[in-house]
RNA sequence: GGAGGGGUUCCCGAGCGGUCAAAGGGAGCAGACUGUAAAUCUGCCGGCUCUGCCUUCGAAGGUUCGAAUCCUUCCCCCUCCA
């Protein structure tokens, strides 16, 4: 093996969960052609957010090694659903939303990704011209037995969950996009892994060399627990406005403080690690999550912008100021004045009165600073104020 | 086609005629504290014109003074047999 070789290889290794099959792509690597890699992602949410992000890293990183990456938008996959890590089978997307997410997708994907040295598919191209019967021909290419091998199915099964016949199209319409393509490596998420190994498979049967797979890890979302994604709420878009993913990345964990700087941060292992150490030490994480924090918010901003957002966080949570923006509205006062919990459920900063009420005997609901104790509190008209729901919530409010 | 089990509040999950807006856990929210929107502790956690009223336990009817709990029909899910 020479050495370009192997240092490409390290390339392909870093950070991966794991690689298959690694003589394959050495063998491969050794023709001297630029691979073909592919990756799908299908357009169910119209943002990307960080955990997407572990996969960009990766390709870009490829890409600079001069190799072809294909992104491959699953407009067409995206009609089905694809079950991995559910336990319930995923509602269609209408053609409408389908369209609108890829669109998306690829603005905010450029952020990493080199825009001249991508190409740019989208399933339906091939999936949607194959028809029933080359459907039928596909899925006949495929047994039950192997299908329920996949850990999801295997489990929902066992626990009695529903899983409709359409989900076993999801892993052979993916494993057909790597036939289509004649992909050289897929990467994807570990949980990709039954999926990618099916497109082995189908390209074996068309004939094809198969594809190397490379399987990266999974994110945790905010919470630490689940994997990042927009339904659960515990995640952190990439086209977020600076001020929100700064605080995000400052709420999570210090342990999930130390898995995000392995997935995301571009500093080295070894900068990490003595990072790590310094805190074990008794250094502040406090230092090392503004930093990382920092590189994040810097590299989908600006630096100045990763700067700003340190500062209004600063004022805002350290020092108690209120925030620069917040939304102004004005809302009539009526002859007796609104009460507070009214006004702070049509200021929005609640979601409901009971919420308000709530709120007031917790002491978490605020006119102009003064904590409100008295849930009878009437603002009367002309006046202008600043009602505060807990730490974050803010509307300034003129009454008329 | 037959037999059985099940659908409960954001999620999981108890309840099986009144004491049920419904245990417990998770998520979320608030307060305290702090090193931060970490950790920990405490409280809250359907809605409203809020010491009371209204709506909710797959859907629609019914029995009853009273139903998430009983009956009927329907929809959906699972298991076993064919």
């Amino acid at each position: 093996m020479t050495p370009d070789i192997e240092r490409q290889l390290a390339v392909f290794r870093r950070g991966a969960d794991e690689l298959l099959v690694e003589r394959e792509l050495a063998a491969k690597l050794a023709r001297g052609v630029p691979l073909r890699i592919k990756e799908g992602f299908d357009p169910t949410r119209p943002d990307l957010h960080l955990g997407h992000t572990v996969q960009f890293n990766k390709l870009r990183q490829l890409q600079d090694l001069g190799h072809h990456v294909i992104f491959l938008i699953g407009d067409f996959t995206a009609l089905i659903g694809d079950p991995t890590g559910r336990n319930v089978t995923r509602p269609p997307l209408s053609p409408e939303e389908i369209a609108a997410n890829a669109q998306t997708y690829t603005d905010q994907v450029f952020l990493i990704l080199d825009r001249a040295r991508t190409e740019v598919a989208f399933n339906s191209k091939w999936l949607a011209a194959l028809g029933a019967d080359g459907m039928i021909r596909l899925a006949a290419q495929h047994t039950v037995a192997r299908m329920l091998e996949r850990d999801d199915f295997a489990k929902r099964y066992a626990a009695g969950e529903p899983i409709a016949i359409h989900e076993f199209l999801y892993p052979l319409a993916q494993g057909y996009d790597s036939v289509a393509l004649r992909a050289d490596v897929e990467l994807g998420g570990t949980d990709q892994k039954f999926n990618l190994l099916v497109g082995r498979e189908l390209q074996r049967h068309y004939g094809q060399e198969p594809q190397c797979i490379i399987t990266l890890p999974l994110l945790e979302g905010l919470d630490g627990v689940n994997k990042m994604s927009k339904s659960l709420d515990n995640y952190v878009g990439i086209a977020e406005p600076a001020p929100e993913m700064f605080g995000k990345l400052m709420s999570i964990s210090d342990v999930l403080m130390w898995r995000y700087y392995e997935l995301l941060s571009f500093r080295s292992a070894a900068e990490i690690a003595k990072l790590r150490e310094e805190c074990a030490a008794g250094r502040n994480p406090r230092e090392a999550k503004v930093a990382l924090a920092q590189e994040i918010v810097a590299r989908f901003h600006s630096p100045r912008a990763a700067a700003d957002a340190l500062a209004r966080f600063e004022a805002r949570f350290r020092d108690g100021a209120l925030p620069d923006d917040m939304p102004e509205l004005a809302l009539p006062a009526g002859r007796d004045g609104l009460l507070v919990a009214q006004l702070a459920k049509q200021a929005g900063v609640v979601e409901s009165t009971s919420d308000a009420l709530r709120l007031i005997k917790q002491g978490g609901l605020r006119i102009d600073g003064a904590v409100v104790t008295d849930k009878g509190l009437a603002i009367g008209a002309g006046r202008t104020v600043v009602i505060q729901a807990g730490k974050r919530r803010f509307a300034r409010v003129t009454l008329h």
